[in-house]
RNA sequence: GGGCGCGUAGCUCAGUGGUAGAGCGCUUGACUCACAUUCAAGAGGUCGGAGGUUCGAUACCUCCCGUGCCCA
């Protein structure tokens, strides 16, 4: 990086982001910057985040950008506050994606994995990861991410798997893990089973059948059930009605023939049936529908399973054995009507479970897995966490889904049946088939058995039981002696997509309060889903994704940052919007001109010290410490939106449009005005760059760099605090009303269509002379920004006919005869008084209600009292002035 | 069915128990020596509807209408 430390910024009037970024990202990461000092300071806080690790498979997307600029926005804001900040990378291994990848890789070789078996799939996997896993990380680095590439974490480490194995081993010790045959979601495409919260239950048009079963105990008679599921009938093990419902009454107890099988089944009653719904009578399929299995289990009704594993008809379903799930329900039709036992079929919209990975539809089948128990022990503290405000949840009201989802847990499906994750730690006994777990291959079984002789279970974990352990796992746990455990843990903040709530706050919460007995973080920060300019979902298969590198490329990371954070709510969905980045583009290219206007003043050299001479440079200090403590307070209350519309505005509104405006007749000054007004522009810029790096790193690093400057990098230099004495004083108010004449008289000019170049001179009358003295320190500054070529106060000047801007605290007159359409003043000024007298009239209004002088917070009475008289004192002057128009 | 959002300027969205805001778009003027990715000025809103609480409601409460999401 030899050189581009002194090389002047490029002294071009439109900023290049693509020149800047990637050498400035290069640089910080050479610096070290992004790695907390070995040390803690005396004193010195720490401030921890941990990434939300994308998966390994995954390119950046816009939810990707939002959550990461909300990150580096905090983790840059606490670096330059000097804490001891650390914001930790990783990836997650995505069982089910990457094992995807490889399988299509080797099927494109002409491989299968079953030819290439589990160890040299595994190696196969790895080297998948090698090659392509970084790309996710490079993209944080093009969006300036300030993580510590040096704990670069991934959940199939050596370290992270110990904390799995440990994890899992402790739970099943403690009789939360346990292994068994229940109803479970398949995804017969992915060929694994999935937790209840990987499964999209959206709703789809079907139909609903209603097909006859007619009596088998002789009595005859037949009965009519609905079904969205007719294919499923081969597996019936009876029909339930509801217990109270008496056009069934008779029928309790006897049998009906299930079509097409023969087979004899009872009729039961339960009160789980609704009775309202199709003809009140429902089959029971207990090895295929999770109503269904419940209800088998409280009758102790037998299963028998139609459907396999692969979505195809199984032995069990007799003819109809080796169809798919789909060719099965057509024939099942056609051999109900050929039978006559096919009544009807309606439409029916009804709720479908899909594979959230690959949009495949579930099947619950009843199979071998193992399941965290939730409930209770491990539920409980997680709930208390956040019902006692141990964490906070921002926005609020997540808590309440939160807490709901923790009242209704179910128990976790965590086998999953790939080959790519941590194998599960239990271990089989050949002689015997005792499970015994292990965090290692087992020295003794629990059998006695011979320990050579053991298979381990052939499952792996679901990917969310390491992600849940992230926020301490990658921190050095099990080994709770670990430096980093013990100088992050708990974490600050975790920032997340509300959409994993479930998925992964909830679970991480769960174990890291169950293993560490501490919260994993204090605030749980949730954004809402990027949605395209029409508001839909951004997907790949509507093809609508915006790839966040494009704009990058286009509009600079910068821009693409601060779009996504400005006049946005925390929590709440946004729409992208490619105006929004050209705003923010703008905004850097703003600030990057203000810059190089600084740089030409100050000529290179830091000016001394010199302070605030004038009211002017009073003012932009004064506002400079508003902007500092607003956006700093937003800050601290994750505002992200409203903290960078302060400081940005603070940058354009005040510090270009008014203080630089003003200030420049006065930078070529030799004496001590020049010398004031060269140190305040160059302490207010700089100070403003500081302001803006966390929102708009790149930039301003490479502003700050070329501006004269102490220290190696912006990225750890000091955020701006408020002066101590920074109160705003009469100097202060004495500028904001000589920015109000400029404004009048600008109106007035716009009015007249005056061209800027024409200079005129001006009378300014007030009865005040606190604003008359105003004004005279002001004259400078409003005789260059109103353009005027002379303004006096004395009333003999005033000059007859003219024309009048009314400002706050007094009246300027122009002396425009001829060029002024008196008619058109007149209706201007008459429209004006009668806007100022309305609001005249409404405050005198409410201050002559007793309730509200009683009531109201005597400031609130004071401030309407001091409106009052200046709407009065204004509808005067305009009045006074309409009065010598006419 | 249960729960939670949202409805504010033409568009997209911030926001607040006490004077309604931004960007874009629109109108008028200006290539003013940092910036036309700019500057100055302006038009435009009974803050979805109806009640209620309050001295005061766009904001808090209730209901309704529209719309979206989550869970079952």
């Amino acid at each position: 990086m030899d050189g581009h430390l002194e090389a002047p910024a490029q002294d071009h009037s439109r900023y290049s982001p693509a020149a800047v970024e990637q050498r400035w990202y290069r640089f910080w990461e050479e610096q070290g910057l992004f790695t907390p000092p070995a040390e803690a300071a005396l004193g010195q806080r720490s401030f921890a985040i941990v990434i939300p690790p994308p998966n390994v498979t995954g390119v950046l997307h816009l939810g990707h950008a939002l959550n990461t600029t909300w990150q580096d926005i905090l983790v840059r804001w606490h670096r330059m506050c000097g804490d001891a900040t650390l914001w930790l990378p990783g990836t997650d291994h995505a069982g089910i994606s990457t094992q995807q990848r490889v399988v299509d890789m080797l099927r494109q070789r002409g491989q299968s994995k079953q030819e290439v078996g589990r160890e040299r799939f595994v190696a196969e996997a790895w080297a998948w990861r090698d090659q392509y896993g970084g790309i996710i990380l490079d993209q944080l680095r093009r969006l300036g991410a300030s993580v510590d590439w040096t704990r670069l974490r991934f959940t199939l480490d050596e370290g992270l798997s110990a904390a799995v194995r440990t994890v899992f081993v402790r739970l099943y010790d403690e009789g939360l893990i346990y292994r068994g045959a229940y109803m479970v979601n398949r995804c017969v495409s992915c060929a694994t089973a999935l937790s209840d919260i990987e499964v999209e239950h959206e709703d789809e048009d079907g139909w609903l059948w209603r097909i006859r079963y007619p009596a088998a105990d002789g009595r005859g008679g037949s009965l009519e059930i609905a079904t969205t599921r007719p294919e499923t009938l081969l597996g019936d093990t009876a029909l339930a009605v509801h217990p109270e419902d008496a056009r069934y009454a008779d029928w309790r107890g006897r049998r009906v023939a299930v079509p097409l099988v023969g087979r004899a089944v009872p009729i039961i009653a339960d009160a789980f049936v609704d009775p309202a719904f199709g003809t009140g009578v429902v089959k029971v399929t207990p090895a295929h529908d999770p109503n269904d299995y419940a209800l088998g289990q409280r009758h102790d009704l037998p299963r028998v399973q139609v459907i396999g594993e692969d979505g195809r008809m199984t032995a069990e379903a007799g003819s109809y054995a080796g169809l798919t799930r789909e060719e099965a329900r057509e024939r099942v039709l056609a051999d109900l009507e050929a039978a006559g036992l096919l009544v009807s079929k309606e439409p029916l919209r009804h709720a479908v479970g899909h594979c959230e990975r690959c949009g495949t539809v579930v099947e619950p089948l009843i199979s071998v897995q193992w399941f965290v128990s939730m409930q209770g022990q491990l539920a409980q503290p997680a709930k208390a966490a956040v019902e006692t405000g141990a964490v906070t949840i921002i926005p609020e009201r997540f808590a309440k889904v939160y807490l709901h989802w923790l009242d209704n847990i179910h128990d976790w499906c965590i086998s999953r049946q790939l080959w790519w994750g941590h194998r599960i730690p239990a271990y089989y006994c050949d002689a015997c088939g005792e499970v015994t777990v292990s965090a290692d291959a087992p020295a003794a079984l629990t059998c006695g058995h011979n320990p050579e002789q053991v298979h381990q279970e052939e499952d792996v974990l679901d990917t969310w039981f390491s992600s849940a352990l992230w926020p301490f796992s990658t921190l050095g746990w099990p080994n709770t002696e670990s430096p980093d455990f013990q100088r992050f843990y708990p974490t600050a903040v975790l920032s997340t997509g509300y959409d994993i709530l479930f998925f992964w706050v909830v679970r991480m919460m769960v174990q890291g309060l169950h293993f560490t007995g501490q919260v994993p973080f204090d605030t749980v920060l949730l954004h809402g889903l990027v949605r395209d300019e029409q508001g839909r979902k951004m997907s790949k298969s509507s093809d609508n994704g915006i790839d966040p590198l494009d704009v990058v490329e286009e509009f600079g990371a910068d821009a693409l940052r601060l779009s996504l954070v400005l006049g946005t709510a925390v929590g709440a969905d946004m729409r992208f919007r490619r105006e929004r980045v050209e705003a923010a583009r703008n905004l850097a290219n703003k600030l990057w001109n203000a810059v190089r206007f600084v740089r030409a003043a100050v000529a290179g050299e830091a000016p001394p010290a010199a302070g605030p001479a004038r009211p002017a440079d009073e003012w932009i200090l004064w506002e400079l410490d508003e902007a500092v403590r607003d956006t700093t307070s937003a800050l601290e209350s994750f505002e992200f939106g409203e903290a960078a519309r302060v400081a940005t505005d603070f940058l354009w509104d005040k510090l270009c449009d008014w203080y630089i405006e003003a200030v420049k007749g006065r930078l070529g000054d030799d004496g001590a005005d020049g010398a004031a007004a060269r140190w305040t522009l160059f302490t207010v810029m700089e100070s403003t760059l500081r302001l803006l790096h966390p929102f708009i790193p790149f930039v301003t690093e490479e502003l700050w760099q070329s501006l004269p400057h102490a220290g190696v990098s912006i990225a750890v230099a000091p955020f701006p605090e408020p002066r101590a004495d920074g109160a705003a004083g009469i100097a202060v108010a004495g500028h904001r009303l000589a920015q109000s004449l400029i404004r009048a008289v600008r109106n007035l000019r716009a009015e007249l269509a005056l061209p800027p170049a024409k200079r005129v001179n001006a009378v300014a009358l007030s009865p005040d002379p606190a604003v008359l003295a105003a004004w005279e320190a002001n004259r400078p500054e409003i005789l260059e920004l109103a353009r005027l070529g002379a303004l006096s106060h004395a009333a003999s000047e005033r000059p007859r006919p003219a024309i009048a801007a009314v400002a706050d605290g007094g009246t300027a007159y122009l002396p425009l005869e001829g060029l002024v359409d008196l008619r058109r003043e007149r209706e201007r000024l008459d429209k004006d008084r009668a806007a100022t007298a309305a609001e005249a009239e409404r405050l005198a209004r409410r201050l002559s209600d007793a309730g509200f002088r009683q009531k109201a917070p005597p400031t609130v009475v004071a401030d309407t009292e001091a409106r009052l008289k200046a709407a009065q004192e204004r509808t005067q002057r305009l009045a006074e002035r309409l009065e010598e128009l006419s």
